[in-house]
DNA sequence: CGTAGCTTTGAAGATTTTCAACCTTAGTGG
DNA sequence: CCACTAAGGTTGAAAATCTTCAAAGCTACG
């Protein structure tokens, strides 16, 4: 809606209008006025930086974190110090939503470069949310969405070859960059085949061997970080194979 | 906290009072004016009999399910016909969640025994949420556990062995029952190897063998759908291992 | 230019799945 | 009352998939 750039000085509010608060505002178009009520309580931070935190398991939940650039991952610690990755975070994401059930964070957020966000304190939104029935309505439509997406993950976790993993992890960064206005067939992982591989229940081997398949099958095209999709139906059809209960792509919601 | 039983004349709203609505209202305590309010958004159909589905993938959203006894499972469909199964939903558990988001549920539900069901109407449920804040407050808490705990299950699926599901899955089974009285040490499972394998991503014989293991391990007496933990020490042991960032255990929430 | 950190690749090893057979239980009907 | 059947469960052996271990290649950065 708002397609301002960020202005130096306005920062904070113009920030939350064009990025932020797409995610929670414009999926069913909060009134202009309350769109400032709800840019009222945004916090914008300083970036940061690969590899800094954003928040640390077991700490206190005080807000929601929305991504605005860059990309965060979310990860639990096993006992024996290896990270176990459960989310990747892209621009226009929200971050913090298992917390609000018992106040504090369980898994840690970071960096995987730099990364700028938003901050949303709770407490806040949910006053704001009691006075405004169209933001609870939002509230229940976002975390209702996570408990959908999360589903589906489980789902293609349970069920998936390597190959049905991989395929899937691509078509859902592909579809979550266009959304965003990035190019859907060509763009950057900013995370490592480790962070994949423990995103996807792999190890990072068997990762690396299915993208230099799908290189080999003419599916991609990789380098690096660098990936572009050349046969998204193939990938497609690797995954639609077990056809995720809702129809996908055949409803243009969202 | 109502520890009434049900009664034949008032049984909605008894019903309601002592096990639906505990998972709402229990956790935080609204004020009892609020719970009358909320039961009386409240229905109570009548039981379904095994295999007797609540909803299908697909079918508009209006309502939010509470098991009351019995049990069900949520699962989705692939196109060549098996099912996967993406949850099972014990007494005093809330199904639809996910389905908050686009207005249409994203998987079904069907009953897995003779299964009692409250069923709440989403529209009225949000109408009074805006009206009672610390309704809405138990919502969003609702709807965030629901995220935790699908991560948890996520963690689980990227990260574990067959052995490791297997002993999670009873565990979880175990606390669950234990949450709603029943004993926490014996208990009967009221779905097939099949569907435990589908949920854990596992053949269905990779959990008959699992079991087979545990028991001579001493670890569990099995018997068809009779299910005994004898050691629930080792079981957690297996668990633990990847230590799930909440410590689960150490704090008396829920 | 050299080192550190990813990534790739190969080969061996382990786990899990698949296929197939058999067993057990519960329900049915002779 | 017993045999039969169907559904679910168990077990074994072979096959497939994925992981682990090991080594080498590539990039980026200081």
């Amino acid at each position: 809606m708002a397609d301002k750039n960020v202005i130096s000085l306005d920062k904070i509010k113009v920030a939350c209008h064009d990025c932020s608060l797409a995610e929670l505002c414009l999926p069913m178009g909060l009134r202009p006025e309350d769109v400032d009520r709800l840019d009222a309580i945004v916090k914008r931070n300083r970036p940061l930086q690969r590899g800094d935190n954003l928040f640390r398991a077991g700490e206190t939940f005080r807000n929601l974190y929305v991504v605005k650039t860059g990309a965060v991952k979310t990860f639990t610690q096993s006992n024996d110090g290896d990270e176990q990755v459960v989310g990747f975070h892209l621009p226009g994401e929200v971050l913090g939503l298992d917390a609000i059930q018992d106040g504090s964070h369980g898994c840690s957020a970071r960096a995987l470069e730099t990364t700028a966000i938003c901050e949303l304190p709770f407490e806040r939104l949910e006053d704001l949310s009691s006075s405004i029935p169209s933001l609870q309505h939002q509230m229940f439509r976002l975390l209702s969405k996570e408990i959908s997406q999360e589903a589906e993950m489980m789902a293609l976790l349970g069920r998936s070859t390597a190959e049905e993993r991989v395929a899937s992890f691509l078509i859902s960064l592909s579809e979550r960059f266009k959304r965003r206005g990035f190019s859907a067939t060509d763009f950057f992982l900013s995370m490592s085949r480790q962070e994949i591989g423990s995103y996807l229940g792999l190890a990072l081997e068997t990762v690396s061997r299915l993208f230099t398949r799908f290189q080999d099958e003419k599916i991609l095209k990789v380098e690096r970080k660098h990936v572009q999709i050349l046969d998204r139906a193939r990938l497609q059809a690797m995954v639609t194979h077990h056809h995720n209960c809702e129809p996908s792509q055949a409803r243009p919601t969202t």
